[in-house]
This record gives C-alpha cells, structure tokens and sequence, in this order.
DNA sequence: GCTTTAAAAAGTAAGCT
DNA sequence: AGCTTACTTTGTAAAGC
C-alpha cells in the first residue's frame, strides 16, 4: 500500500511536472512569437482540454503545446502561420499541424479556416505601409474571395498577394521578396495569387 | 448537365490475396527479374507488372498485396501475372487463391466550382476538415457509404476508402444532393 | 506510431536553366 | 520566368519494430 501511494504521488509529480512544462513551454513560445496574454491563455485552456480528454498520450508535450498555441491565436482572431509557430517549436510543422488536426476534432474546437484579412494587419505593419495599403489590401481579399478565388489556397499567400498589389495601387511599392519574406511564402505563390486577384479586381 | 456519376473514373485498386504457401523471399528476390527487395527498409518484396500496371508486395507468409490496378479486373489480371511467375519458380500457388478488394480510389468532377468556405459551415464544422493551409482539398467522411471525399475548389473530387466500385457512386450522389439541399452548387 | 506500394486532386516549394 | 521534381491529404492490406 505504501508502494501504491508512493507511486500515485510519483504520477501526480510527474503530471505536474509535465503540465508546469508545458504551460512554460507556451509561454515561451506566445512570448516569441509575440502574441497577447490572451492567446496564452485561450492556449493553456485548450491545453489543460487535451490533458483531461487524455489527447496527449503516445504525443509529445512539446507538439501538443505548440498545436494549442497555434489553435489558440487562430481562435483569437489573431493566427499564426504553422511555419511561424514551426520557428519557434521544437517539433516539425508535419507534427504540429498532425496534433493540431487530432485535437481539435477531438475537443470539437470547430475552427474556421482562418481569415486572410487576420494577417493584414501585422503583415502590412513588419512592412511599415500606410493605412490606406491595409484598406486597399483587404478590399482586395473580399472582392476576390468573394469571387471564389480562395477555395484550397493559402490564407497567408492569398494575404501577402492582396498587400502587394495593393501597394502598387498605392504607390507604395514593396517587392514580392520583401512580402514573401513577412509572409512566410516564395515570391511565386504571391504572383500567382497575386494575377488572380488582380484580374478579378478588374484592373489587369 | 453532365451527371457527376458519368465522370467517376476509378484510379487505383488495392487487393489482398495469398498463395497458401511459405516463401524464401531471398531466393525469389535473386530469380524473379526487377524484384525489389530490402528487407531493413521493409519486409515485402516489390514486385511489379507492366501490363496492366501495377505493383504487388509479396510477403514471406505468402501473403500479397497488390496495388495500382486501375480496375478490378486489372487486379485480377496483374495477380493472375505474379502467380504464373511464382509457379516459373517451381514455388506451389493455390488454384484459385481469394483476392479481397480492400480500397478503391476514384476521382469524379462536379462540373462547377466550390466554394470550399461556404461548404465547411454548411456540411457543418463537426463534420469535415479544411485546412486550406496544410491541404487545398476539404475533407469529408460519410457514413453511408463508408468512405472519405476530398473536395476541391474546381469542384474535382477524390473519394477513397471504398471497397466497391458502387461506393462512390453512391458517394457522389450523397454529396451532390447535400451540395444542392444547401443550394451552394452551381 | 513507423516502414512500402499505388493513384488522384491542387497548392506550395525548391532546384535548375 | 518556366519546367521538373517532390512534398502535403485521404484510404488500405501486408510483417515487424
């Protein structure tokens, strides 16, 4: 009985041990990436979800952490690319976006895929583009998105491509490398996008 | 209107079959002609036909898989070639060993662009799986038929998991009706 | 869970000229 | 800027780690 006992609180230490882990491992992760409080949080409930539903076993801490941090920012309006959260993870993107897809069936998050328009904001500001580049960008996104241009295709490289011709329209002109290189995309997927959209902007 | 049915083409068959008999792979590795054999890396030796083409795994069991095929007749066909080139090997195969179908993948075209979004929310987010950045392909999983569709934004699909050509027959019709009762076709 | 095989869909990526 | 090759997803059996 006392090896019983002793045991208990060996799992209930190591549990701990690990839950201290993980929540560390999150804010290590949200502080990287610079994300608010809020997302941390969202995070961690998610988190503390996958524990109680016993999601995390036969994966590892530190890919569900970050799966949780990547679902957390997209439920916060806020997302992050899975190449991003990969940057600041120590798991592989194939994981990560694996266990993010399991937990989220598995809780019910019901994500929405996210929005391109999200990424307007930070993007057009790591480019340092005026007010009127994000407005213009994000009519852009709805005008072309609601010609059914983004069925299947990236929300980052559909948003990179909106802030680039929106920069031309502006005269603000960025180049694709300096998008593609905020956006985490090749100057490639921006033009192609980029055709697309301007040809159902109607200004080809 | 084209029915989406008249575009189902199947594009790979896989099956499963055995000859009843222990196997060498070793030995059949050195005599069978473009056999690929690496144990370490995989327990089955790679073999395949050219016409119709396909690609069997052969097991030490004797067990054997068979892939590629893009018919069930095909299946027959490219099995019926590897038996033949086991008995060239004096190796003893069953008369008329049970080839089991095992999955069936099809793709077919609805003839009309999707609007991938709009159909996440309304199949219901419960239901599929749409991650536009790991995957342009929305996922759907039916009951009836027991199958797996993955939508494109051309409105081309691919349906698998199937283990009857009539599966995704009845697959297609489900989601055409679905697609048409939520009016976000055509 | 992984390893291997096949095939489609469409998007993205990387390497080479 | 292309073109080619390759990887992402789905399902499935096989034997073994």
């Amino acid at each position: 009985r006392l090896r019983k006992w002793q045991e208990r609180i060996r799992t209930k230490d190591a549990g701990e041990r690990n839950l201290q882990f993980a929540l560390s491992e999150i804010d290590r992760m949200a502080s990287a990436l610079g994300v608010p409080r809020s997302v941390r949080e969202v995070a961690s409930v998610i988190y503390r979800q996958a524990l109680s539903n016993d999601l995390i076993r036969g994966r590892s801490i530190e890919g569900v952490a970050t799966s949780c941090l990547y679902a957390g920012c997209r439920q916060e309006g806020i997302p992050r690319s899975l190449e991003e959260v990969t940057e600041v993870s120590r798991v592989g993107k194939k994981e990560i976006g694996r266990t993010y897809r399991y937990i989220a069936k598995e809780l019910s998050l019901e994500m929405k895929p996210a929005d391109p328009k999200e990424y307007v904001p930070r993007f057009c500001s790591d480019l340092e583009v005026s007010e009127e580049v994000k407005m213009k960008a994000i009519e852009i996104i709805d005008e072309s998105a609601e010609q059914g241009l983004l069925s299947g295709k990236s929300p980052t490289g559909f948003a990179a491509a909106a802030i680039y011709a929106a920069s031309l329209l502006c005269n603000e002109k960025k180049t694709q490398r300096e998008v593609a290189e905020v956006a985490q995309v090749t100057e490639v997927t921006i033009r192609n996008r980029y055709q697309e959209q301007i040809e159902a902007m109607g200004l080809n | 209107m084209t029915d989406p049915k008249d575009t189902i083409n199947i594009e790979n068959v896989v099956a499963s079959t055995g000859i009843g008999q222990e196997l060498d792979l070793q030995s059949v590795a050195m005599d069978l002609e473009g056999a690929d054999y690496d144990p370490e890396q995989f327990p089955g030796l790679v073999y395949r036909t050219q016409n119709p083409k396909s690609a069997a795994l052969i097991f030490r069991s004797g067990k054997i898989v068979c892939t590629g095929a893009k018919s069930t007749d095909d299946v027959h066909e490219s099995l019926r070639i590897v038996f033949d080139k086991l008995r060239e090997l004096q190796i003893q195969v069953n008369e008329d060993p049970e080839i089991v179908v095992q999955n069936i993948v099809t793709s077919a075209d609805l003839g009309r662009n999707l609007n991938l979004n709009a159909i996440a929310i309304g199949l219901g987010l419960e239901n599929i799986e749409y991650e536009p950045e790991q995957f342009p392909g929305l996922v759907y999983r039916l009951d009836e038929p027991e199958v797996v569709a993955l939508l494109f934004g051309s409105g081309k699909l691919v349906i698998t998991g199937g283990k009857k050509p009539e599966d995704a027959e009845h697959a297609v019709d489900k989601i055409v009706s679905r697609l048409e009762d939520l009016g976000l076709l055509e």
